[in-house]
DNA sequence: TTGAAAGCGCTAACAT
DNA sequence: ATGTTAGCGCTTTCAA
């Protein structure tokens, strides 16, 4: 591939203008479309271009310009390996709507109270806006970027008032996860375990979860709602409790619960569906591995992604944005609750 | 914070030269330490630059030292769900490394034959170096970063004669693995299932069992030896192979390979690790939370990358850099195999 | 429709 | 040890 001009470097603007004996100026905008440009000379221009294999030099345009074409995806690095994929996949979907808009995508790693990377890349102004893929309770993300006048998005939900954010469903989900189970169950005795209710989805879910069994006539069965279930050994008594207090079917707040959960019925000699049903959330692809698959509500990452690169976009680029957009669930019914 | 000047902009280097009376050259040598500048000077412009709280745009500088300051991290988006955690951990590492030592980390996402994502940002000349974390079988990335003159790092093997590579012992891993088993399984019949042969990776492996079993006087056993294994149905009529074959224990290619072994070793009824004892490499999380606990031979993610941005800023900075850089592993013995 | 020239904020060669 | 000045490659007034 012919990338260089006889000199021996890339092609450059002036490079262009000279070997078309017109001015730099032109040359440029014909290429932005900003101005005007006869439809004669942007045709030389633009075959000239390809021909000499020209592409701009970024980094100068960004100076020039004063905007980077970069946004920055802050990802925690403290996330447990259940969360990795859903991590990943966000950030490689948000990367590659990026580039389709012609924009790149800075890493921006943070550590439970370490914002150190965040503050350097906010510094060093080479970012246009941020996207945060787990804001932290205390909203300390949102204000340390607004601080820097950064346009910001975030992806769940969010402490700070004023914070445009993309989410999902999670009460909506939940309620029609627990609806479901109510009805294939014989209706009675699903039992709930939520890990921190400290954060937002949790208490969503237990809304949803309240809200699902109210809308049937049932009561909340208190014995079998444990909320703040934290560490393996708590989780086995809870595990027992459920099991002893006649429950049938158990939500699982997420994937390691959910794991442990299986295990430790497996262990009891419980059958799962026929002893005991079982559903979760986010769906690692172990959920499916397992024998029986296992019930999951999901939450796309990838729409997740897509959405908050669409909002972030709209903002940095001057357009009307929703202040708010929430996304759906897909319910994957498997023969864990069967 | 104050991080404006009076005029309610950033302050700059300019800012910083007229509060104290001197010129931007002073205060840009006071900074970088290039050139001579008095003790008192330095201490002044340091002094100064906290109070006004100025930091350099970064653009700016990259523009004029033509450096970016950023890598490039290429990552396979089309990665399976059990190697997420690897690249997200590979991906964290580097980016921590990379901010210590005040570079940025730009993501590039791959998908199988589309390196759109790559050649936009070689073109882009957003990066000073690429570090690829999982190459292609063709060399086709590191040819193409090639074309653009640009520094590169490969994670893992690399079919490219020049490339500049950091990997693990898989080869040595692999046999130490079978020499344990070997060792305390009664010594004989371990199966082996590994993926796709055309992967470097898995050839390590098959020579480092194989060499285990020379080294203490086994012949390798032919029909306890799977390669190429691919997809559920024909693992299922492997593992049932294996079982009828008289194998005590198997080692599995990856965990993806592993946990479907452990399904099907369950609804056989056989159980681990009395009627089958089962190792794996990788170590995702399930493997530990597996009952029981399954041992595996685990390589560090987050040495990998750290050495790689090791070796790639040694490149950019004109140190002296090894070709290549091989990193160790961890065996994890667990009840798998007890 | 096109061109000339200034300017973005920094570094570095050259001068003092 | 410090200052003057040119220049990095683009975009964008302003002028023609």
């Amino acid at each position: 591939m012919d990338i260089i001009t006889s000199n021996g470097r890339k092609a450059q603007l002036d490079d262009v203008a000279k070997a078309l004996g017109i001015s730099k100026t032109t040359v440029s905008r014909a290429i932005s479309g900003k101005g005007r440009v006869s439809a004669a000379t942007r045709k030389r221009v633009l075959d000239c271009i390809k021909e000499m294999n020209y592409s701009p030099n970024m980094i100068a345009k960004s100076f020039s310009e004063n905007k980077t074409y970069n946004i920055g995806v802050v990802i925690p690095m403290d996330n447990i390996e259940t969360e990795a994929p859903f991590f990943q996949t966000c950030l490689m979907s948000i990367s590659k709507c990026c580039a389709l808009r012609s924009y790149d995508t800075l890493v921006i790693g943070t550590e439970k109270n370490d914002l150190s990377q965040l503050r350097r890349v906010l510094e060093s102004g080479k970012t246009d806006g941020i996207i945060i893929t787990r804001p932290l309770q205390d909203g300390s993300m949102e204000q340390l970027i607004s601080e820097y006048n950064m346009p910001c998005v975030a992806v769940g939900q969010s402490t700070s008032p004023d914070a445009v954010l993309v989410d999902s469903a999670h009460k909506e989900g939940c309620g029609e996860l627990t609806s479901y189970l109510l009805m294939n169950n014989s209706a009675q005795n699903i039992g709930l375990i939520l890990g921190d209710m400290g954060q937002t989805v949790n208490r969503s879910r237990y809304e949803g979860y309240v809200k699902a069994l109210e809308n049937t006539g049932n009561a909340v069965p208190e014995k079998t709602v444990y909320l703040g279930v934290n560490g393996e050994m708590q989780l086995r008594r809870v595990i027992e409790e459920l099991t002893q207090n006649g429950c049938t079917c158990i939500i699982c707040g997420d994937d390691m619960i959910c794991m442990h959960a299986v295990n430790m019925l497996n262990s009891m000699g419980k059958a799962i569906p026929r002893d005991m049903r079982i559903a979760s959330f986010y769906n690692s692809m172990y959920l499916d591995m397992n024998s029986p698959p296992i019930t999951a509500l999901r939450f796309r990452a990838e729409d997740l992604g897509a959405a908050s690169v669409s909002m972030l976009l709209d903002m940095l680029e001057g357009r009307n944005t929703e202040r708010e957009t929430v996304l759906g669930f897909e319910m994957l019914i498997r023969r864990s609750t069967m």
